[in-house]
RNA sequence: GGGAGCAUAGCUCAGCUGGGAGAGCAUCUGCCUUACAAGCAGAGGGUCAUAGGUUCGAGCCCUAUUGUUCCCACCA
């Protein structure tokens, strides 16, 4: 490691290196300690399809937070890293890679198609975790793990087994989300609504037995091949003579019944809906309800239906193979293999020409779409796999309920809580052979199912030895959902589930909850029977300069790996915990970071400072036994700060916590104590070496408490300093120490302090330049403190000459006066009386106002009886302060006068 | 249609359980003071969206309104 401070701070010269040497150091790994209390983050895992972008930069980076500071506080903590084999995303790079060479998965097979994609995941799995790398994130990976591990996958076909063996997973012909493109089903939660521009077709349809016209509005007309009844509602006066009518559907030319359900309504349009219980959701409950055929005149690839695929059908009938709910497949004719899109166009030009088409109306509409592709989705019935959510959601929403696990911000329960209340079963079965293969068999002789971990020997219900397992993949989301005990060794009841689960802190964005956070909760309490972790804590995205989300299409996302490269690692951590809090979105800007890469160098010039006093003397990183009012003032303050820095943290406000750490670093250690130890530094003997001390002490807390927000130039600069033990990493993080705590020393620095802000601030107004020094006279009841901090005021107020009595006797002289002193700089030939006046006429009104409000408090027989005690104290002192003050400037306009 | 967030300095945002409005950037002034001009010392700038209410006291709690962003929802 670095023995010296390079001269500049250049964070891409020593970020890897740095990296590496933890790895090396094996500090990253966590171990089942008795005599520690465990903390434990499972980290969201990417998909090994993803590059790194900027919201997993904060995801991650708030992570490492948590885990280094709890790591420093004592804690075993375990970071527990790891990627999603993301079946869709990953299936369809690869079909898309296989397209561009001329081949199909069908051509390929299923086996050929698998190495394929194991090979593609040894090739490309790890890109996404070496790039985490580059932001310092502490996770052991030792203990990386793989949704499709060994491991993880058979915790996925216990919880699979389990489920079915309970009855809480199912099989079933159901209304499902279809997307032709990726030619699968997905679950509610993967469906995108957007906001489309449509039309009303407003189609009439020939009552049979009245010959009257129907007026039916539809948005889909292309979906009226597959009606099979018409609704209204059974309370519609202007239907009532239809009741048990028939309709005859146009181009189909087929007799469908009217019936009543609730779903018309009577208010909307003509109060006549048509119902294609094939193909849309509603319409499918209703054709439950009513008992109604379900007809499919689409195609899962999205064509219209034609000969082959009915012929198919009555294939299946004929082996007496139907299921329930099985829809019936019409031949659409002259549509048949058109896609819906054309098929819409031929019905509508159909419609028009035998003049039954009575209007077409502009309509915007939100049309469901695929999150992965953004097609279209296409409600479809289908045979799919189920799980019953409702004896899943009632626990998990319990959980939440009696704050077994808590979300921060709080807020986010409430989004939970309705999405687990009307939650509907989930489906997760998926047409895609990059995944958890279902584990179902299917009886080659009888067709019935028989679900176990591995290919039984032979059928559960005929004996028969012939069993083929069922093609389908699991939702990806079903593994992710066991992530948090799967990758601690569950079903197994390993030493590690014992000690680390449940886990302590899930980090996540608000985007993935249903996804993913609420299907750990009740996967959870389902199998393991505990919530999966204590806190939830939410964050935001990251948004461009502009505060529009990132995108591809926009071509507005940041790199975080060229941020990285030209800034530091350290800075993005910084910007992306600066300024924010929990729940909240993060604007990035160039000008943010560049101030977040100012402090870090700020810091670095002070080390450099800190390694030119104390390179040459042996100085040891200790408290000296003497210390100065200056050292007990920086002490103390460093105290409160550890102090509430950990109180922050506790509280999951890492933006506030930072913000401390920045503060004190930069304005109580840089720009007030360095500046006040200067003088005594360049001293002879005890004094100077006392400073050094404390110095050095400083310095090695700042970098401890930095050391979670921007671990890289910590380390890299305490390897350079004095130092027990081999990192930065694994020191005790600062906490309060009563035995430095300086509360009386602090408040007279702080007194000096004052004035000398005063001086500073007076000059500077009357534009004297730090070359002028002038004497200063100090009027003050703390005669003692000011004699003390004379030499700082001589130092850092250009002051020639410090005097120090209880009073003054000065006439045409520059007064300033502090909450604790008057101070007469006599620089005469600047003094201009008439603004000198003004001036302190102005702050004489402006204290008299504040003491009126003081007063008023104190008159006001309602605070005096019901405001606390220490209030009360605070304002009393407040008030007597200000006349103390007011007195001062009474005695200054006099004097001028 | 239901729900949530946000509205604070010119800009981007903090402000923890109600007890005298803050930061960064930008602007202006003066400084190359031997760690740092990526800096130092100062200054200006706010009816805390609007209107009510609760309270001794409201940026913070309650109600309504306006603007804005997002989530959920089967509207033909």
């Amino acid at each position: 490691m670095a023995k010296e401070l390079a001269k500049a701070y250049k964070p891409s010269e020593f970020e890897d290196k740095i990296y590496d040497f933890w790895m090396k150091g094996n500090y990253f790994h966590a171990e089942i300690d008795k005599d520690k209390k465990p903390y434990t983050i499972v980290m969201p895992p990417p998909n090994i399809t993803g590059q790194l972008h900027i919201g997993h930069a904060l995801d991650e980076t708030l992570q490492d937070i948590l885990i280094r500071w709890k790591r420093m506080s004592g804690y075993s903590a375990l970071w527990l890293p790891g990627t999603d084999h993301a079946s869709i995303a990953t299936e369809a790079k690869i079909v898309e890679a296989m397209r561009k060479e001329g081949i199909s998965k069908d051509d390929l097979g299923r086996e050929k198609f698998l190495e394929r994609a194991w090979e593609w995941k040894r090739e490309y799995g790890g890109r996404i975790t070496r790039q985490l790398r580059k932001l310092g994130v502490s996770c052991d990976w030792e203990r990386e793990r793989f949704t499709m591990d060994e491991g993880c996958s058979d915790a996925v076909k216990e919880v699979f087994v389990k489920l079915y063996n309970e009855g809480k997973i199912y099989r079933g012909n159901r209304m499902v989300n279809w997307c032709p493109h990726c030619n699968t089903s997905i679950s509610d939660a993967e469906v995108e609504y957007e906001e489309q521009q449509g039309h009303f077709w407003h189609i009439l349809y020939k009552v049979k037995e009245t010959g009257e016209m129907l007026e039916i509005a539809t948005t889909r007309p292309e979906t009226m091949l597959g009606d099979t009844a018409v609704a209204i509602n059974k309370d519609d006066e202007r239907y009532k003579h239809l009741h048990g009518c028939h309709v005859i559907l146009p181009l189909v030319n087929k007799e469908i019944p009217i019936v009543c359900d609730d779903h018309a309504d009577m208010e909307k349009g003509t109060g006549v809906v048509k119902i294609t219980p094939a193909h849309d959701p509603n319409d499918y409950e209703v054709g439950q309800r009513c008992k109604l055929p379900i007809v499919r005149v689409f195609t899962y690839d999205g064509h219209m239906t034609g000969a082959e695929d009915v012929a198919k059908y009555e294939e299946l009938k004929a082996k007496g193979n139907l299921a329930e709910n099985e829809p019936e497949v019409l031949d659409c004719g002259k549509y048949a293999g058109m896609t819906t899109a054309e098929a819409r166009e031929a019905v509508v030009a159909d419609l028009e020409a035998l003049g039954i088409l009575k209007a077409v109306k502009p309509h915007t509409h939100d049309v469901g779409t695929c999150y992965r592709c953004h097609t279209t989705i296409e409600p479809m019935v289908s045979k799919q796999w189920f799980v019953k959510m409702e004896p899943l959601a009632k626990p998990a929403i319990k959980a939440v309920k009696d704050g077994e696990t808590k979300f921060i911000p709080e807020r986010f329960e409430k989004i939970y809580f309705h999405w687990m209340e009307n939650i509907k079963d989930w489906c997760i079965s998926r047409q895609l052979w990059w995944g958890h293969r279902i584990p179902a068999f299917y009886c080659d002789e009888c067709g019935e199912v028989t679900v176990a971990k591995e290919m039984p020997g032979k059928c559960s219900h005929c004996g028969c030895t012939h069993l083929t397992q069922d093609n389908d993949t699991l939702d990806t989301w079903f593994s992710s959902a066991l992530w948090p005990f799967s990758t601690l060794g569950w079903p197994n009841n390993t030493e590690e589930l014992k000690y680390f689960y449940p886990t302590s802190t899930l980090v996540t964005g608000y985007d993935i909850i249903f996804f993913w956070v609420a299907r750990m909760i009740f996967s959870a309490i389902e199998h393991t029977g505990k919530a999966p972790f204590d806190t939830v804590f939410i964050h935001g995205i990251v948004r461009d300069e502009l505060g529009r989300k990132m995108s591809k299409s926009l071509g507005n996302g940041v790199d975080p790996l060229e941020v990285i490269e030209k800034y530091g690692a350290d800075a993005l951590r910084f910007l992306l915990v600066t300024g924010n809090s929990p729940g909240n979105d993060i604007r990035f800007s160039e000008k943010r970071i560049e101030a977040c890469s100012n402090f870090a160098n700020k810091l670095w010039n002070a080390s450099r400072y800190v390694h030119m006093n104390i390179d040459d003397h042996d100085v040891k990183n200790e408290i000296p036994a003497s210390l100065t009012t200056e050292d007990k003032w920086i002490l103390s303050t460093l105290n409160t700060v550890a102090r509430e820095v950990n109180e922050n943290l506790d509280k999951f406000e890492l933006g506030i916590a930072v913000q401390k750490v920045y503060e004190f670093i930069w304005d109580c250690y840089c720009d007030w104590y360095i500046e006040l130890v200067k003088a005594r530094l360049q001293s002879d003997g005890e004094d100077a070496q006392n400073a050094r001390q404390v110095l050095l002490y400083v310095l090695d807390q700042i970098l401890r408490l930095l050391h979670p927000f921007m671990p890289y130039i910590t380390e890299e600069i305490w390897q350079t300093i004095p130092h027990e033990g081999e990192t930065v990493m694994l020191c005790d993080y600062p906490g309060f120490r009563p035995e430095l705590d300086f509360p009386e020393a602090a408040a007279e620095m702080r007194r000096v302090m004052d004035a000398i802000r005063a001086i500073r601030n007076r000059r500077s107004e009357m534009n004297v330049p730090p070359s002028r020094k002038a004497k200063v006279y100090i009027a003050t009841k703390f005669p003692k403190t000011f004699e003390d901090g004379s030499a700082f005021i001589i130092k850092l107020a250009s002051a020639s000459e410090v005097e120090v009595a209880g009073s003054f006797d000065i006439e045409g002289a520059v007064t300033v006066v502090t909450a604790d002193a008057k101070i007469y700089i006599p620089m005469e030939e600047l003094v201009d009386r008439e603004a000198e006046l003004a001036r302190l006429n102005k702050e004489l009104a402006q204290v008299q106002k504040r003491l009126a409000q003081s007063e008023g408090k104190l008159n006001n027989q309602g605070f005096v009886s019901k405001a606390p005690a220490a209030v009360i104290e605070k304002v009393k002192g407040q008030a007597e302060k200000e006349r103390e003050q007011i007195a001062l400037i009474e005695a200054a306009i006099a004097a001028l006068q």
